[in-house]
DNA sequence: GAGCACTGC
């Protein structure tokens, strides 16, 4: 097909006003050249446009009614015998798609034309007419994209020449423009606002600049808070180019690891996680007029805790405003929470999706997302397929079985490109799911609950939704989390159904029935304050000053059992005293943005002359468990690799040591990390952290100290912070914790799983198949005693059992 | 001898 010039110029908004003629002249000579390319005939950049319009028509005639449901029954024939039937329940309706589907088209215009063609000489077309928006979603694309690298450049160039010169009229496109006086008022007349802004309105990027041009940055910053590290990063960029000022002057942003701001700055975005640390250098956040909380509906933990801080703050800062951005669903609650506040709405910008309901439930989710892809693959226009599934072994299992399947249906169909993607996968792979997919193929993305949130995938017209994740949960009782699958909330169905209409009117299988969506699900996920360790928290708190937290304004209360906890492990570890307050010892630990058991290692390791090690042993451990890679099928390599750092039984922490020793003497060497099967990623972090602690070391004046040959001292160190993390073996193999005894397994990922030590430290226990400790580490049972002589006594530490021991175990590296 | 959703400081 041949791309039709006037299709494009004809639309307004296209249509830059004062460049108009010169821009018309460059844009022929550009498409001369497509035209000349021999892909050029191969792609129509519209075709998803006409589809969409085909679709609108259709929709204005059929509407509703028999005919309808005559149509919906037709597209869903079965091919395979064992189809799933769906019904389409409801359409959730797109807003305000008017004239905005043409810019999608253009993106993805320009996205091949850049992979095809000459991205300098496309980009440079439509710089000055094309919205800052998309601008900045196809910078975005282009940088994620690898094929795309060597463009950064140029296409950099031309984006930052383009903005002086048009940056203020796009602004006005958005669709929060109209409200630009209404909200001004708004936010003049009261001092908490709730915002619900929907995904595209624009809110994020022109509230603060509203506020700006309104004044209310003469006396104060206006911050803004957000879940996530990119999207603060990636708003700021865009804030300042649409300001058309350098980003880290005027409009900056802050994040760990990261402050790009000044004094000049008066817009800064950040994360939630990094306004809270604000708040315990100036508890009254005097420097800010305006705090604006954006993305609250995510409840994560950092949001909630600022909710009750802000509130209790805008009681007598009465000059401070406060602005709550959220989703639909919650905002009445959000209100009801800051004392009736108004609530502001404003739509945003997305294609309608059908919704899809199973008529009868299905047994097997995995199988049933395999049908239902194959099913869309053979049925359904073109457009790529977005599966949402609860972890890395589910998208392999799936992965398998759809190339099996496919390849038994060989050339009958059309080919299927299958993209995995979880946060633990290798970068380098992750890569794979921006690739275009190639004219006739069709993209199967097998995504985890990382496509839900934190990045979006251009060209998903369907989304295949089983209706479960994996969720963290914290049991206060046993001190034991546990990582287990289950239903999601109809907020987070509705989310996940959203991710198919963002670049043209989209379809959402759900593989559940309407009953169970109405009946069954909860409205809203449980919020990470109520399911979590709350030992952070509470020392946060309490080194802001604020005693009583169990009558502490949450918006929804954790649990005070897990409070109890909390306080009970913060005296045990010294940071309280017994009435509560806030010790020597604990104001240096809230210094740290560590777990208060790492935290408390850390200040110890003082003692025992060793800080050098230990925040080596904090960096690697607050990391997680993505340092070793390994691989279904090298997972033998994988095991020995990991082996060669425990060498002579000791333990897991020092094993992590050792690892990052390693590394650093290979001065950090990529390559040896793919030869140990080791994560880069998962270690620059690690490097990232331990040099942040490094530099907080100075600040709770803490030698740097290292003491190679003395691993004991490192283990007492360990000990000082993980000494209620204690355990001892029994006779049967398992291991019973000496303070409210469980019975626990060493893990089989761990270098003493063979070996089993009489004593052991653990970091933390965890429930999957058993009640498991992972990273454990050899103790010496007094230690305990001089340790933590408050919390054991010798009686606790006698070793009564130990003749009845089995042969050869409990004859660790120590005797 | 088993299995690590996702963020954030």
């Amino acid at each position: 097909m041949q791309l039709e010039l006037g299709s494009i110029y004809r639309m307004p908004d296209a249509y830059d006003q004062e460049g108009g003629v010169n821009q018309e002249k460059r844009f022929a000579a550009a498409v001369q050249r497509y035209k000349d390319s021999a892909v050029g005939d191969k792609m129509n950049p519209f075709a998803e446009q006409e589809a969409w319009e085909e679709h609108q028509i259709g929709k204005a005639t059929l509407k509703f009614g028999s005919k309808n449901k005559k149509q919906a029954v037709d597209d869903y024939q079965y091919v395979f015998e064992d189809g799933i039937d769906f019904i389409k329940e409801s359409v959730m309706d797109g807003v305000q798609v008017e004239r905005h589907k043409t810019f999608f088209s253009l993106d993805s215009y320009i996205c091949c034309g850049c992979y095809l063609l000459n991205a300098v000489l496309i980009l440079d077309v439509y710089s000055s007419s094309m919205k800052m928006h998309w601008m900045a979603r196809l910078l975005k694309m282009l940088l994620q994209n690898l094929h795309f690298k060597r463009f950064k450049y140029d296409v950099f160039n031309n984006f930052r020449l383009a903005n002086f010169s048009i940056a203020y009229d796009d602004r006005k496109t958005l669709p929060i423009y109209p409200y630009r006086e209404e909200l001004l008022q708004a936010v003049n007349d009261h001092q908490v606002l709730v915002i619900v802004g929907e995904t595209g309105s624009g809110k994020t990027t022109q509230i603060p600049q509203y506020l700006h041009e309104a004044g209310y940055t003469k006396h104060g910053k206006v911050g803004c808070t957000q879940p996530r590290r990119v999207a603060a990063m990636s708003v700021a960029a865009r804030v300042s180019q649409e300001m058309g000022v350098k980003l880290g002057h005027e409009v900056g942003y802050s994040i760990r690891f990261e402050d790009c701001t000044s004094e000049k700055t008066i817009l800064k975005y950040m994360t939630d996680g990094m306004l809270l640390r604000e708040f315990l250098g100036e508890p009254d956040l005097a420097s800010y007029s305006v705090v604006m909380v954006d993305e609250a509906h995510e409840r994560t933990l950092s949001t909630d805790i600022l909710f009750g801080l802000v509130k209790d703050i805008s009681r007598f800062r009465k000059d401070l405003k406060l602005l709550i951005s959220s989703a639909t669903l919650d905002a009445e609650k959000f209100s009801d929470y800051f004392d009736s506040a108004p609530i502001f709405k404003i739509p945003g910008r997305r294609f309608p999706v059908d919704i899809h309901f199973t008529k009868a439930p299905e047994a097997d989710y995995i199988d049933a997302a395999i049908v239902t892809v194959l099913q869309i693959h053979v049925t359904q226009p073109p457009g790529d397929i977005l599966v949402f599934l609860t972890g890395q072994e589910e998208i392999e299992t799936v992965d398998e079985i759809l190339k099996h399947r496919t390849r038994g249906l060989g050339t009958k169909i059309a080919e299927l490109i299958i993209c995995p993607i979880y946060a633990n996968l290798p970068t380098e792979l992750q890569a794979k799911i921006f690739e275009p997919t190639p004219e006739g193929a069709r993209k199967v993305v097998l995504a985890t609950n990382i496509a839900e949130t934190s990045l979006t995938i251009d060209g998903i017209k369907y989304v295949v939704d089983p209706g479960f994740c994996k969720i963290k949960s914290y049991n206060p009782r046993t001190g034991m989390e546990s990582l287990q699958i289950n239903p999601i909330s109809k907020a987070s169905a509705m989310q996940r159904a959203g991710r198919s209409g963002r670049t043209g009117p989209g379809k959402c299988f759900r593989l559940y029935t309407a009953y169970n969506y109405h009946h069954d699900l909860e409205d809203n996920t449980v919020p990470e304050i109520q399911r979590t360790n709350l030992a952070n928290v509470v020392l946060t708190l309490k080194s802001l000053g604020i005693h009583d937290l169990v009558n502490f304004d949450f918006m929804d209360p954790p649990p005070s059992e897990a409070i109890l906890k909390a306080l009970e492990l913060l005296f045990a570890l010294s940071a309280l005293n017994s009435k509560g307050e806030l010790t020597m010892v604990g104001r240096r630990m809230a210094e740290f943005p560590l777990d208060p058991m790492l935290s408390k290692m850390i200040v110890a390791s003082d003692k025992y002359k060793c800080s050098d090690e230990i925040i080596s042993i904090a960096a690697m451990l607050s990391v997680g468990n993505s340092i070793f890679y390994r691989p279904k099928d090298k997972q033998v390599h994988a095991d020995n690799a990991r082996l060669n750092f425990h060498t002579g039984n000791v333990g897991d922490h020092i094993a992590l040591l050792n690892v990052y020793n390693s590394w650093k003497e290979t001065n950090f060497s990529t390559q040896w990390c793919y030869e140990n099967y080791i994560q880069v990623r998962s270690m620059k972090r690690a490097r990232d952290i331990r040099d942040q602690l490094e530099g907080l070391l100075e600040r709770v004046e803490i030698e740097i100290t290292a003491s190679p040959n003395d691993l004991d001292a490192v283990k007492k160190a360990i000990t000082s912070g993980f000494f209620h993390h204690s355990a001892r073996l029994q006779k049967t193999g398992a291991y019973k914790t000496v303070k409210n005894p469980q019975t626990v397994y060493i893990h089989p990922s761990s270098g003493l799983a063979q070996v089993l030590p009489r004593w052991v430290i653990y970091h933390e226990l965890v429930l999957t198949a058993k009640e498991y400790m992972r990273q454990v580490i050899e103790l010496k049972p007094d230690w305990l005693v001089e340790i933590a002589p408050h919390y054991y006594k010798l009686k606790d530490v006698e070793d009564t059992g130990s003749k009845k021991m089995p042969r050869g175990q409990g004859r660790a590296a120590m005797d």
